[in-house]
DNA sequence: ACAAAAGTGTTGTATGTACACCCATGC
DNA sequence: GCATGGGTGTACATACAACACTTTTGT
């Protein structure tokens, strides 16, 4: 029954999105040691024994990031387990996706590692990563992106309390295409429980002051808040 | 660096769905050792040297059930890590969501367990399955349901060629809800490459003969088919 | 006054839902 | 003929896209 069991270590992998700049970025950091030394990686570690995977995924996140599990969306996002995909030997990895707002710049942290964010649309490229986290940045943005589509994920993007324009940035920016200002608003506050109206403005800025909201109970958008079928991933950008 | 780093098994398990007897129904093995031993569990194994996961599921797939992974659909469904599923040890287990159309009864198989389908309502209550195989069933429930709203997935629930009536039955048996035959029809025939007419006729049974079809290759389904917000796990049989 | 962003109204088109009705077959 | 499913037509309600228009601020 045990014939031919594999020995093998279990690594997770974090791809960690924010929008800052009018940009998705993702946050790298650069690897110390070979294979792939002096390029980038998605920050990671190795499972340790007590944990599930999960809790090693928010102990990574602070020990390399400094960045809080708990003001994070967290969510498995996939398996990977090509043999061949790390040269040292048997690495099997489970990717995890941690959304959030634009927080303090992380890489000032005390741990050895240089963490820093990096625009998305700059480090998509095949190759450009180490290991497969080529692979595993782009399953993590498509994951992204159709979440925005049937929940109401995006929110977490945004600090809160946060203006419906704001938000309307956040979909901008992962999906690359301009939505109406208008409609988009209609179709959010008609969403029952998407947001939750604060009766306070924001009037730090120029034009009319706009309504402040924070995320509201329902996980769900019903209906649905379609993108075209545009899926060309390039264009994760401004 | 590889302080505290766990010693772990990797291990796949299947859930396997099909519809027969106008049920969904799951593919389970009964426990030959302990722990659990008699009772009904996902079939699933070891993950060994030099495959992936998918090439170990697609194996184990062989191996306990005699079913032909070419001939299902076949995906990741998600990585469980609890350190305390297996009571034997570190057990990290990916389990994987099979689906296929009524195929001849695999059970009568050479190896040494029986497995068998099940009534996937009758096996849903918490406890019924071995290890966490409750939950996992469950996730794999939910992402079927999940699937058909927005997927041509339904369609290996069928073997080709297949009537629209045929099809419509998966969707009512799966969600647990009755569809409207005329616009159920309209809504996927009107799918863009979701059925390819074959422009013959099942005319075995009784009433007018019906038009045959055959998948089509558009794997999304766009705009997508919801069901209502109706939810709840316990009426999936007709 | 003007620019800029928030927010409202309106209209044509598409889509979903409900249901009446016709069609082709087995018995 | 009648039951049984296949398949079409239609009318109503809802939802979405496009875009004109008003409101409220900073400069």
């Amino acid at each position: 029954m045990g014939r031919g069991r594999a020995v093998v270590s279990l690594t997770v992998d974090l791809v960690i999105f924010t929008v800052r700049a009018e940009q998705l970025q993702v946050l790298l950091v650069e690897r110390g040691n070979e294979p792939f030394r002096g390029q980038l990686a998605l920050p990671g570690g190795y499972l340790r024994g007590a944990e599930t995977l999960e809790e090693a995924a928010v102990r990574e996140l602070w020990e390399e990031t400094q960045l809080d599990g708990a003001r994070l969306h967290l969510e498995q996002l996939r398996t990977y387990s090509d043999p061949r995909r790390d040269p040292r030997g048997r690495v099997v990895t489970t990717a995890y996706l941690a959304l959030g707002a634009d927080l303090p710049t992380p890489s000032a942290g005390t741990d050895a590692k240089e963490a820093s964010w990096m625009p998305v649309r700059d480090v998509l490229e095949e190759g450009f990563l180490a290991f497969d986290h080529g692979v595993i940045l782009r399953d993590g943005l498509e994951r992204a992106r159709a979440k925005l589509e049937y929940t109401s994920i995006a929110t977490v993007f945004c600090s809160e309390p946060f203006t419906i324009g704001e938000l309307r940035r956040v979909y901008e920016v992962i999906w690359g295409i301009p939505l109406d200002p208008s409609n988009f608003r209609r179709k959010l506050t008609r969403a029952e429980g998407f947001l939750e109206p604060t009766g306070k403005f924001r009037t730090s800025t120029v034009g009319r002051p706009a309504a402040l909201y924070s995320r509201g109970s329902a996980p769900l958008l019903m209906p649905p808040f379609l993108r075209a079928q545009e899926n060309s991933l390039p264009s994760a950008g401004t």
